[in-house]
DNA sequence: TATTGTTATACTCTATAACTATA
DNA sequence: TATAGTTATAGAGTATAACAATA
């Protein structure tokens, strides 16, 4: 079977499944976490981030990884969200080109606000339809898959793009 | 365990892994189609449901299933897509309301050209590291998972947003 | 010279509501 | 009156490149 051929029935079929899962309990959160606090994923993430960060804060660039991928991208979001008081941006002190950031205590209160309604989604949609070995099963096989991916990076990749 | 109880670690652990392999991907995918043939991903899954329809036509409202949330967001697509001359749209014969979508021979090519280099970004990402009753186990469970949010709507669900 | 972060800008995409036309 | 689809419009988010400041 060659790296090019169709996909079978039986790949199709936990490709698109995998795709639905995941798409349909974004939706559901991202639904939630505006309703419930206002927030899109990324913010929540920036904010979880932060939340469980020793003293809450965190610089920039470390707040980036894995969350966006420009850092305009995190300025902008950053930017909402100290608008919103829920971070504050102080210079580094030991190092005056970066930008630390620190959750407040409005910023602490919004995620424990909308914590216990985002892990009922969570929940509902993902963890309830699992039994028996379910879980430890589906953890294996995608962290599995998850290590693959962190060090099979695209073909073509071209290194940095920014 | 109440509704709202913390997820523990197991159940973080499969949550994380889900949207990360989810994300990275979809990341890869749509960086795939976007340098392969200029295509984003919700104009893929467009082409493909036509290629896949009988007769390569398909109505705007039956695309739209799972495809698209709002029915705009479908007219903006299709208009992309025949602006590149990859679909065609005429009123539908037999009820004059409808919009009747055609895959030109020009969208059947492109997909051609594109489908290859998919499958190979979806096995090099997704099944390759799977081995052994994987992929079968993987699918089994996210197939379960899958039914249960289709047919588990949000508790505040406003059943209809458009 | 490299790195950190912001800004300016332009673009893509999305969603709501208003609208047209047909069933 | 309900349905199919488009359009107008406005807003949110993203990415690139240019920039300033520090290491």
């Amino acid at each position: 079977m060659s790296e090019t051929a169709d996909l079978d029935a039986a790949e199709l079929n936990a490709y698109f499944a995998l795709m639905e899962v995941c798409n349909l309990l974004e939706h559901a959160i991202e639904q939630h976490l505006r309703s419930a606090g206002d927030l899109t994923s990324i913010q929540f993430k920036i904010l979880m981030s932060l939340n469980n960060a020793p003293g809450g804060q965190l610089r920039m660039t470390d707040l980036a990884d894995g969350i966006v991928h420009s850092r305009s991208g995190l300025t902008y979001q950053a930017g909402l969200l100290a608008k919103a008081g829920l971070i504050t941006r102080v210079p580094t002190p030991d190092d005056e080109r970066g930008t630390t950031v620190t959750i407040t205590d409005a910023g602490r209160q919004r995620t424990a606000d909308v914590l216990p309604g985002h892990v009922a989604v969570v929940r509902r949609m993902l963890l309830n339809p699992l039994v028996g070995d379910d879980l430890a099963t589906l953890t294996d096989v995608l962290t599995r898959v998850r290590t693959q991916m962190r060090t099979a990076p695209p073909r073509s990749a071209a290194r940095r793009k920014d």
